[in-house]
RNA sequence: GGGAGUUUAGCUCAGUUGGCUAGAGCAUCUGCCUUACAAGCAGAGGGUCAUAGGUUCGAGUCCUAUAACUCUCACCA
């Protein structure tokens, strides 16, 4: 027996325990069922989870267990992506240290302690939520075993010629001290000062305008370019132009980038001021002059400027000019600036010694694959595809850091080659192990690489890192390609995008075949969430405390996939709601059903009509979950429920109460409709509201159904052929009844009132003759007369009393 | 500047490949303590589907343009 109140505290926490301790969602990959592999997204250990992640994680459970609940083997693993540049400014902040204020292998170690305290909370909110992922086994970005695993790709992209080391233009952050990737890269609307400067002409008086957000640069211009096809600057070609305020020469030079129209016409170009500069060094094969150290403070270039922060010497290089009358006019704008993601510090070009990994060269086939794969929604692959087409840069894995997965090479101390670790020897440790043999040309000293892999360069592998955990085969696996990669949309360019091509360039294949991208939940004014704000009374564990973990389900089920949310307590309420019908209802019919076991008998047609519906809901549902519409599917499993309990139930009622009356046949009839359609709706809850459901299956159908959770008996599946027939006649005889309630309310009479008769016109006589007691019942209604016709309509006959 | 999305009831949103009178929840109003549920039930009111054209027998849905908002990429001299 069900309890009279749904108490969702002690409910939860005891199907999780015992989910947990008897392995219910174990994956057993000697099973030769139909596999369903999910390439679960590892958190970023960096802060604290929101309702956004959370939300995210949800459709990704939900989608788990209706795939388990189809009857496929399920492999949903779980893991943290804890190390790289996000872990270590978390750890910075909270212990409020920068890592290189103490040895390597301090930092590393309170990184490692410091992420283990998150992920034990990460840990525990997952179980909250009912995830029925592997909670037991779970890979970290940071284990040797993954190491592994990252290394050996390193070395198979190096074999294959797909990655290399240069000294090369890079992305580089100032406060971070590291060079970072393009997909790193956010934009900040800056506010900023256009300065027109005076280009004197080497041995004359006469100037040219030069305008320039960056005067500090000055120090370090090259040379000037105008436009081929600019007439009134052509002259300039032939001359020398005179920096102003440093006095250095420089030459003039042509190029169709320059814009006619920006500025002057007329450009300065440093080594290295923005992207362009980088474009125009290449082709023009310009010597390369650095303004600026790693830590964002000007070099001996600048002279008297030198040691001076760039903001700074930006603002002292203007008082400069102004005094000398080099400055012509200001013009104050806002533009837009390329920032770091992770500390929002404008981001410079500086000329590194880096590790890339080609993908420019490999545009074609990139695109091709957001072509192939299947993305939900569709309009996300535009964001794949637009995201390919304008890549401007190798993507950069080498990290100027600490916390990271160490390049397993060394260099040469005598001729500089570099030296691979043997597969077997991995993971290596190049700072604290040495290469087993000697170098080609003899020479036994090494020196180490110091730098470390982005944390992308090891959870583009999560593929191969996943599915290790299942089979011990590392980096080669027979499991992918996975079925599907969830994240939101935010990870396209990033993760998405690295994974796909970490498995074309390894395998010549896709990581997966599906793609299912969430949208944002935003705050209520629609500003981002973000795992630093730390908003309490939203957050995760307040939410799943106050409304339980199913309605917190509830609510991100019914998010539309791909799409930005305000944040609003409104579909809790719906889910609570839900919750309690669901409980009271199961609570009703299975009160008729103690020790009942299903048996066929004569079906009388309203009982036909509901397993009909229940049919046809079947498909429309499965088929919606199939193709990710986690919300559609609800939606239509909600509308039949509540149709189920204000119509169907309402109707049958009377002869589960009354065999005597009704006849013994009428009421087995309806009990065994009652029995498989809440046994269906709750096994098509169950992904959604996996607590509930189990609650009630576990009480009164595991006995009879002979299983041990919900979660792994299957859906309920009665046949594919629907009879349409009966579904629209029985839909006739609710638009009959709800004409009976509609009069009764009209007219503000209660609903037991007895009406003496009523005239159905329809053409379904035969069917209403055959359901009329239950017509009569439902309706109180003492005599029913009947009309054939082709247009419905019900006369209600006189009001006889409250009480007959 | 390129790309994508959004615009439907007072609010939050559904609306499949064009097809009967455009749906739901919340809110509002009216009734009803009906042998599960008042955290409930039965009803009612409320919409020029952003704007303007077009295709069609028929458009919320398809096409073109416009506007507003959002996201994304780029520009950043």
């Amino acid at each position: 027996m069900l309890e009279k109140k749904y108490n969702f505290k002690d409910v939860e926490k005891k199907w999780q325990d015992y989910w947990y301790e008897n392995d219910i969602y174990k994956f057993d990959k000697e099973n030769s069922k139909k596999r369903y592999t999910i390439d679960t997204p590892p958190p970023t250990v960096n802060g604290k989870i929101h309702m956004g992640h959370l939300s995210s994680y949800i459709h990704i459970e939900v989608i788990a267990r209706h795939h388990r609940m189809k009857g496929e083997n399920v492999y949903f693993p779980f893991g943290f992506d804890d190390n790289g540049l996000p872990t270590e400014r978390y750890v910075e902040k909270k212990i409020n240290k920068k890592a290189y204020m103490m040895p390597r292998e301090t930092f590393v170690n309170i990184c490692l302690e410091e992420t283990k305290k998150l992920e034990d909370e990460f840990f525990d909110l997952y179980k909250r939520a009912g995830f029925s992922c592997n909670l037991k086994e779970h890979y970290s970005s940071i284990a040797p075993r993954t190491q592994k695993i990252s290394q050996q790709s390193f070395i198979d992209l190096y074999n294959k010629g797909l990655v290399y080391h240069a000294e090369a233009p890079t992305l580089w952050c100032t406060e971070c001290q590291t060079a970072c990737a393009q997909s790193e890269l956010d934009s900040a609307s800056i506010e900023s000062t256009f300065n027109y400067l005076k280009f004197f002409i080497s041995g004359t008086n006469e100037y040219i305008t030069v305008a320039t957000t960056r005067p500090e640069m000055l120090c370090g211009v090259v040379c000037v370019f105008i436009n081929p096809n600019d007439e009134k600057n052509q002259h300039l070609l032939s001359k020398k132009l005179v920096v102003p305020y440093f006095g250095y020469e420089v030459p003039v030079l042509a190029d169709e980038l320059v814009d006619m129209e920006k500025g002057s016409g007329v450009v300065m170009c440093c080594t290295f001021g923005d992207t362009v500069d980088k474009e125009w060094q290449r082709k023009h094969k310009l010597p390369i002059k650095k303004c600026f150290t790693d830590n964002g403070r000007m070099t001996s270039l600048a002279g008297e400027f030198e040691g001076f922060k760039i903001i700074e010497a930006r603002k002292a290089v203007i008082e400069k000019l102004k005094e000398k009358d080099l400055l012509i006019k200001q013009d104050v704008i806002t533009h837009e600036v390329s920032t770091h993601e992770r500390c929002g510090t404008p981001i410079e070009i500086s000329v590194k010694n880096q590790w890339f990994i080609d993908v420019l060269s490999h545009k074609d086939e990139l695109y091709q694959a957001g072509l192939d794969l299947n993305w939900y929604p569709k309009t996300m692959r535009a964001r794949y595809l637009n995201w390919v087409e304008n890549l401007s840069w190798n993507w950069c894995i080498s990290r100027q850091r600490y916390f990271g997965v160490p390049f397993p090479i060394w260099y040469c101390k005598k001729c500089g080659k570099v030296k691979l670790a043997n597969i077997e020897d991995l993971p290596v440790d190049p700072l604290k192990e040495q290469p087993k043999t000697p170098c080609e040309c003899g020479c036994t000293e090494f020196i180490g690489e110091s730098d470390v892999m982005d944390t992308w360069a090891t959870s583009s592998l999560t593929p191969q890192i996943s599915t290790d955990l299942c089979t011990n085969k590392g980096f080669d696996d027979e499991m992918v390609p996975m079925n599907l990669r969830p994240n939101a949309h935010d990870n396209i360019r990033v993760w998405d995008f690295y994974t796909i091509t970490k498995s074309l360039y390894h395998f010549k294949k896709l990581p997966w075949t599906d793609l299912m991208i969430s949208g944002y939940v935003l705050s209520s004014d629609g500003s981002k969430l973000a795992k630093s704000k730390n908003n309490s009374s939203n957050s995760p564990q307040n939410i799943i405390d106050n409304y339980s973990a199913d309605v917190t389900r509830y609510w991100a089920s019914n998010l539309t996939l791909g799409k930005d949310t305000n944040f609003s307590l409104v579909e809790f309420d719906n889910g609570k709601k839900l919750i309690n019908k669901i409980w009271n209802a199961s609570k009703f019919v299975l009160s008729f059903l103690e020790n009942y076991t299903p048996k066929q008998v004569e079906l009388e047609m309203m009982d036909k009509w509901i397993l009909e519906k229940y049919k046809s809901l079947y498909q429309k549902f499965t088929k919606a979950l199939d193709k990710y519409e986690i919300a559609l599917a609800l939606n239509e499993l909600e509308k039949f429920f509540w149709n189920f309990c204000d119509n169907y139930i309402e109707i049958v009622k009377r002869r589960l109460y009354n065999p005597d009356i009704y006849g013994e046949r009428q009421c087995e009839s309806a009990k065994y409709a009652c029995y498989y359609v809440l046994l269906g709706i709750l096994k098509m809850f169950s992904p959604v509201l996996p607590h509930i459901t189990e609650e009630i299956f576990m009480d009164s159908f595991a006995k009879n159904e002979g299983q041990k959770s919900i979660h792994v008996s299957g859906y309920l599946n009665i046949g594919e052929d629907i009879d349409e027939s009966i579904i629209k006649m029985g839909d006739a005889v609710v638009d009959c009844v709800s004409q009976v309630r509609q009069f009764k309310s009209l007219n503000k009479l209660s609903l037991k009132t007895f009406i003496k008769d009523i005239v159905v016109s329809s053409k379904y006589t035969n069917f209403f003759k055959a359901v009329e007691p239950d017509v009569k019942g439902v309706c109180s209604v003492n005599e029913i007369k009947y009309v054939d016709s082709d247009n419905f309509n019900v006369e209600i006959g006189e009001v006889i009393s409250e009480e007959n």
